[in-house]
DNA sequence: TTTCCATAAACAATGTATGATTTATCGCGT
DNA sequence: ACGCGATAAATCATACATTGTTTATGGAAA
């Protein structure tokens, strides 16, 4: 698994980029990215040939990125009046996770009837790096989480909910990027990665998925609670 | 509640239809159905010229509601070989039946603890008109099938969800009314409608997601079967 | 003076038309 | 079966018309 060794988490395998063409590839993946790091403002108009001039290319291209972030629903119309960047805030966050936490336990069952020993030392040897690292470097532990999540997500035969958990993940990685890990959020992580592992091994699927279920919605909350207090810091 | 006395389902409230403006909208909307309806074969070559030509536009709008639908993955796109349609076959139907599975039993269970008494009404109402057409009009059955569900998922507020619901919802409901209901079929889904009404008048919120669950599960069995069905017949 | 409103100018979205360039695809002859 | 040239099509650029939105401006009213 190459994609774990580096820094930069990969999308799973099978999952197409999206980015096709060249050009207007390059142009959607820089709006995409610009909105999910939060670059560009909740709400900020995005005026077609702004963008254009920005990045170089005529506003066809542009247009055509920008149908297609709508239909990501990264981006909202309205008619004659262009579009817009939606925004990431606690009510989007909020709901992703609750998919999650529906969608994450029953892709995490099928993997554990399905874990190959590789798998499972793939596990291991990430869960290490996450151990090594221990949340010094914010983006590292990102990334690695998010490849120890791929590797049980990545083969499931339904590719609809795979996908699906992919688009939210790089959402919630950006944005949990932003806020620093509590300490008990920390030992909560390392300790849900290690019991999960165990009930991998053992094939104690059901235990492995309730285990998830709570493992994602500790994983909102503590964002949620993060976004909560900066959003009251920036009003108070 | 209007949309529920006729005969075309509507997205619930709060959905925004995706078709903004007048043109590309339209176009965008014809397309889109195109492909759910099935007038579109699977995988079948999205030529803009050719779909500029037959919709009286220019090449530009069309390029615009292809990524959108791609965005919404109802087309696929490869580099410089141009859009494809997006086969809705099993593996897809399967799919999102599943991902129903695990969804719906939430937007249920939020449901239940929030109906009022007009929203029970109207899903009596509704389940009238279901025994009165008694699967005779199938058009008029996935109609009203359509809108049962949507008065309990509408005003969820996790509004991806809600949208991800229909969205799929809208597939669902092209596919099976490709085939008949069987007899057992159309018993389960009566008897589960009536006691889901019971559950939600009791307040049963567990008792009703438990319901939902089996009744999407019984649903898309029954639908993939047809499919399976269809397809087997095909082959041989 | 400030607030409000109508109006005009500037701005931008949307659609059309056309051409250049590059990349697939297909038919044909070897 | 293979290569090659013709055709088809995607992709991008450019320019422009039309329409609707936004903003600036100059008074009229409070």
């Amino acid at each position: 698994m190459a994609e774990t060794s580096d820094f930069k988490a990969e999308p799973p395998e099978g999952i197409d980029p999206l980015g096709a063409s060249s050009e207007g590839a390059s142009l959607y993946q820089l709006i995409r990215e610009d909105i999910i790091e939060g670059r560009l403002a909740a709400n900020e108009r995005l005026v077609v040939t702004d963008l254009a001039r920005r990045h170089g290319t005529s506003t066809n291209p542009v247009r055509e990125a920008l149908q297609l972030l709508r239909g990501e629903g990264f981006v909202t119309f309205v008619a004659n009046r262009g579009a817009r960047v939606r925004p990431i805030d606690q009510d989007f966050v909020r709901d992703i996770y609750e998919i999650g936490v529906l969608i994450e336990p029953a892709l995490t069952r099928w993997f554990v009837n399905m874990a190959t020993v590789e798998d499972i030392a793939e596990l291991e040897r990430i869960q290490g790096l996450i151990e090594e690292n221990n949340f010094a470097d914010t983006f590292r532990h990102s990334e690695l989480d998010t490849a120890f999540h791929t590797v049980m997500y990545q083969r499931h035969y339904n590719r609809h909910a795979a996908e699906l958990w992919w688009k939210h993940r790089e959402v919630l990685r950006a944005v949990s990027r932003r806020f620093n890990f509590t300490l008990a959020r920390r030992a909560a992580i390392l300790r849900e990665h290690s019991e999960l592992i165990a009930h991998v091994k053992a094939g104690n699927a059901d235990e492995a998925a309730e285990l998830i279920a709570r493992h994602v919605e500790g994983s909102g909350r503590h964002v949620l609670e993060h976004m909560r207090a900066r959003n009251a810091a920036r009003a108070g």
